[in-house]
Formats: C-alpha cells, sequence, structure tokens
DNA sequence: CATGTTGATAAAAGTACATTATTCTAGGCT
DNA sequence: AGCCTAGAATAATGTACTTTTATCAACATG
C-alpha cells in the first residue's frame, strides 16, 4: 500500500528552528557552553528599553513604546581592551552622582582633557577626582565640600590610569 | 632512512589552542556567530574589577590589585526574562542619584515594598519614585524638594512595572 | 466531501571524522 | 657533544555527514 508518487512542496519548511534562522557548527570553550548559548538564545542579553510616554494606565511594559533593545555590554564598553571598572570608596565625589560601592567604567584611551573625571593613582591609593588642567596648574577636584582639592606640584607624579566614563550605582 | 621508533611524550600538548582549553561544537544562528565568537574570545565580556588600594605610583592597573572579572550582564542582570531598561526624564528623583538621561534597570519579580524604588505608570506617564506604603497609605515619594509626592487614593490605580535595581549614569 | 494516516521531503541539530597545527623525540650530521 | 631535521604523536579545528524533527501532499477511509 504505497502512498507514492511525488511530493513538491512538501517537507520541513526554513525558520522552524529554535532561532528561526539558519545556523551555523562552530566550534566554543567547553566552559562558555552553557553562557553562550543562554546569549545565543536571548540574542545577546539584549533586554528593552522603555522611554517615557506609554499607553493610558497601561498595567505591563508594552512593545508599543519601545526605544529598542539594548546590550549593556555593548552600550557601555566600546573598546573592552582598554575598558576596566573600578569600586568606589570615600564619598569624595559624592555631589557629581558617585557614592560609595559604585562601580566605575573607566576608559583607558581617552583623553584625560581638563573637566573629565578621572582615575588616578596618588601614593598608592586609587582616588576618582574631575581634572582640572589649565594655565599650566593641574589639580584634582573632589566633588564635595567637605575636601579640599589635590594639587599636582612638581614633586608629585599624576598616573592617571583612566576616564571615567558610566557611574553603576546600586540602589 | 626512517628515524623510526617509540616517540612517547611527543605529541601536541593540551591547552595549546586558541582557547587554552578543550573546546565543544555547537550550532548558533548564523548572523550571531561574529559576535560570540568575539565573546567567547574576550572570555564572556568579562573586564577585571579593582579594589581601592595599589601599590606606590603604579603608573598603570596591575594584576595585584585587581578584585575578580566583571561580566556586566552577569553581574548586574539575574533574571534576563524579568528585566528590562528605562530611560529616565525629569528631574525628580535626583536626590537618590537618579538623573534625566540615565538608564534604569529594573526588575518586575521583585516585591514592590515599602522603600523601594519603583517604575509605575501614572495616567499614562511613566515615573520613578520611591514606594512609601505604611499603614494602608500609599505614595509615590520624589526625592527633590521641588516636587511633591503623589498620593494614591482609592480613585488611582497604581500599576507598578518593576523594581529599579541599579542606575547607570553617564559623565 | 471531510477527516485521518502515511510516508516523502527538507530543514535543523548534533556529532564523527578528516584535516590542520603544534610539539617532541630519535636518529643523523658536523 | 651539540645541532639539525624528518616524521611520529596528539591536540585543535572546521566541516561533512548522520540523525532528528517538522511539515505537507497524496492516498485511504467513513
Amino acid at each position: 500500500m504505497p502512498r507514492g508518487g511525488k511530493r513538491s512542496g512538501a517537507g520541513r519548511p526554513k525558520g522552524t528552528g529554535k532561532y528561526s534562522e539558519s545556523t551555523k557548527a562552530i566550534r566554543v570553550p567547553e566552559s562558555m557552553v552553557e553562557r553562550i548559548l543562554e546569549f545565543a538564545h536571548s540574542g545577546g542579553f539584549k533586554l528593552p528599553l522603555y522611554g517615557g510616554k506609554v499607553a493610558a494606565g497601561c498595567p505591563a511594559p508594552t512593545d508599543d513604546y519601545i526605544e529598542g533593545m539594548l546590550d549593556l555590554s555593548e552600550h557601555l564598553i566600546h573598546d573592552p581592551a582598554s575598558t576596566f571598572f573600578v569600586r568606589v570608596t570615600g564619598y569624595s565625589m559624592i555631589n557629581a552622582g558617585i557614592h560609595p560601592d559604585d562601580i566605575l567604567i573607566v576608559d583607558r584611551s581617552l583623553q584625560a582633557n581638563h573637566g573629565k573625571i578621572v582615575i588616578a593613582a596618588i601614593d598608592g591609593e586609587l582616588t576618582v577626582k574631575r581634572l582640572y588642567k589649565k594655565q599650566g596648574e593641574v589639580r584634582l577636584m573632589p566633588e564635595n565640600d567637605d575636601f579640599e582639592p589635590i594639587e599636582i606640584g612638581s614633586e608629585e607624579t599624576l598616573h592617571i590610569w583612566g576616564i571615567v566614563t558610566n557611574v553603576i550605582h546600586t540602589v
């Protein structure tokens, strides 16, 4: 009892797979297999970013008012090779929105211009301050009235590790 | 002229590959191949996190004072399915370190308890406020003296989208 | 004619295998 | 003895192939 004959048009349709897209076999370290599968499945850790206005009384996030999909690493880190994090200690930059235990995103490849917030090493202590650099004078300015500016004279050497681009604060 | 004989001990040693680790072939969407290879190669977007103390006069980040390697997505997002981002507008939470254009990380799965900073929808407008919830009274408290608390009476319905866990501020 | 069943078809997923890359040893050479 | 080299050994890599999964057209059935 054959049900023979041509079957053109039959077959599994395209895009019916896990990713709705054709896939490729690649080789990755065994220890990362799980994370990479999660990464691939969630579309690269991208999550929705919502803007200000939403439908009246809307009880939950809706796609209507989405600004886009955002990946934190992609958004905050432009050059992984020159970026690192620093954990904040102390209150000297509180008026710049930098609190103790915050994590700073620091880029080593940016120019240390006047007015930038920098990570500097002074006497073996890591410090975050706003850089003042005008008319040959160099100072590290705190943003808290309880602290004094640090004057960088000819004796001291200023080692600037990098420029702060973002502050991550835990509420 | 055979150079025959045993060659025990010969052969390519383990861990001499790109990842210094044995690998596994997995299948990923074609459009993500590049990003995933970058992801795998950089060890999962992990970057160094430095603590407070460093060697005296040390001119550049050294491994000696590293706290660990950190991946932003992993550190800030505990449940991708219930997490989203919201862009801040307005100054009503400035004293909580939440500035206009900051990005908030919001978790929908957390309890909206008294004192938490929440994302709520009021009259079609998305708003971030501190939740006051005591003795049957519910209020949305700004953290800026120029703004008034919002009383939630029996007429209004409060739609809480989620709890703010982190603030990302661009300096 | 409507409905159900079966096997043809084709994509997706996973894996084994062939290929490539790397290192090391034994034997030859100086 | 020390240096050089062919090729033996083995891990790493990429891809071809096999297995699995999904859908649909043709046929049978009521």
